[in-house]
DNA sequence: AATGAGGGCAACCGCTCCATT
DNA sequence: GAATGGAGCGGTTGCCCTCAT
């Protein structure tokens, strides 16, 4: 094909991003390169699909990141690594682009700033772990993790064994199991932790939640041995009963937590079974359900879960 | 008011992966 | 099995805005 017409470069006109909105609201979602060319943008189709993601899709959340949000980068950050496109299917609304963004400006930012500021004598941590720990004012303690997920990230990027294949196929499905962060989703950074791992979690009266666990993964340790693991007390969190709803729309995860938080956090956390949500919906489901009659309860099955973490090699 | 520095963000680039032929 | 093209991802760049001087 003989296009020698010159593709635009550079910042998107209105005029640009209404024919791209309006071929996509019409047209729908085809071959990239096929819409630059049909909405009569002098665009490549990359450029659009970036245009699109990014920008122009109507699920996508703008502004700045909540606190909740932060702390979710900053945890599955500590899990991943920069693969920000995982990242960003936990954060309903927000793009990979803006993950990327926030995480080396902002968090990056703190963390520079907190590195120099904590010689922190009393952890024999390598300095990414720190890192981790410091950043978001030390709420999120990883031991080692960062040595893990270099080691995992080299297993999955090197080359094409069907061993390697395997681990991306895992931490996938793993990552899969991971709650969304809802709007409704303060508490996410508790949940998905424990799915993690042998983890105690209890609630303190008024300074919010901790952690007390050990955290196994890939048949490794992955860290937080005893370490405590801080949640501090949100502002939409009360003391007692507090609803507490988290959806997940790709309605494999999707989970509702209701009602005594404790007596959740403790059946399914404290005797280490399947994590089993038994939801007791106290109204206001319908505000984050609307797939029918059938509720959907979050099921994570723990065991079924680490099976598949025990097939991995060990990362000793 | 002018200007330079720094930060944030949008977009591009190059690469890999995957499906199709 | 090789070639090809599209999609997706992460790294990087460059523009624009804000703020300090």
């Amino acid at each position: 094909m003989t296009t020698t017409m010159k593709m635009r470069k550079g910042l998107w006109s209105p005029e640009e991003d209404e024919k791209l909105m309006n071929y996509m609201i019409t047209n729908g979602q085809g071959c990239w390169s096929d819409i630059a060319r049909n909405a009569g943008l002098q665009r490549c189709g990359k450029s659009c699909r970036l245009r699109w993601i990014n920008y122009l899709r109507p699920d996508v959340k703008r502004g700045a990141f909540s606190p909740q949000e932060e702390e979710l980068i900053v945890h599955l950050h500590s899990l991943l690594g920069n693969r920000w496109s995982q990242i960003a299917t936990r954060l309903p609304g927000r793009t990979d682009n803006e993950i990327k963004n926030f995480w080396n400006s902002t968090v990056k930012k703190r963390l520079k700033k907190s590195t120099s500021n904590s010689s922190s004598p009393n952890t024999s941590h390598d300095s990414s772990s720190s890192e981790h720990r410091d950043i978001m004012g030390g709420l999120i303690s990883m031991h080692d993790s960062s040595n893990v997920k270099a080691m995992y990230m080299d297993a999955t990027r090197g080359s094409s064994s069907s061993s390697s294949s395997l681990q991306t196929m895992n931490m996938n499905q793993m990552m899969e199991r991971l709650p969304l962060l809802g709007d409704h989703g303060p508490n996410m950074p508790i949940l998905h932790a424990s799915c993690y791992g042998t983890t105690q979690v209890g609630m303190d009266d008024n300074i919010g939640i901790s952690y007390h666990g050990s955290y196994e993964i890939f048949g490794g340790n992955l860290g937080l041995e005893d370490e405590i693991f801080n949640i501090p007390q949100l502002e939409n969190m009360t003391n007692n009963n507090q609803d507490i709803k988290s959806e997940n729309l790709d309605d494999r995860n999707s989970m509702i937590i209701t009602n005594n938080m404790t007596n959740i956090i403790m059946n399914q956390c404290y005797n280490n079974q399947k994590h089993k949500v038994q939801a007791i919906t106290a109204g206001g489901f319908e505000n984050c359900w609307d797939g029918g009659d059938e509720l959907k309860v979050e099921e994570w099955d723990f065991e079924d879960l680490m099976r598949e973490s025990s097939s991995f090699p060990s990362l000793d």
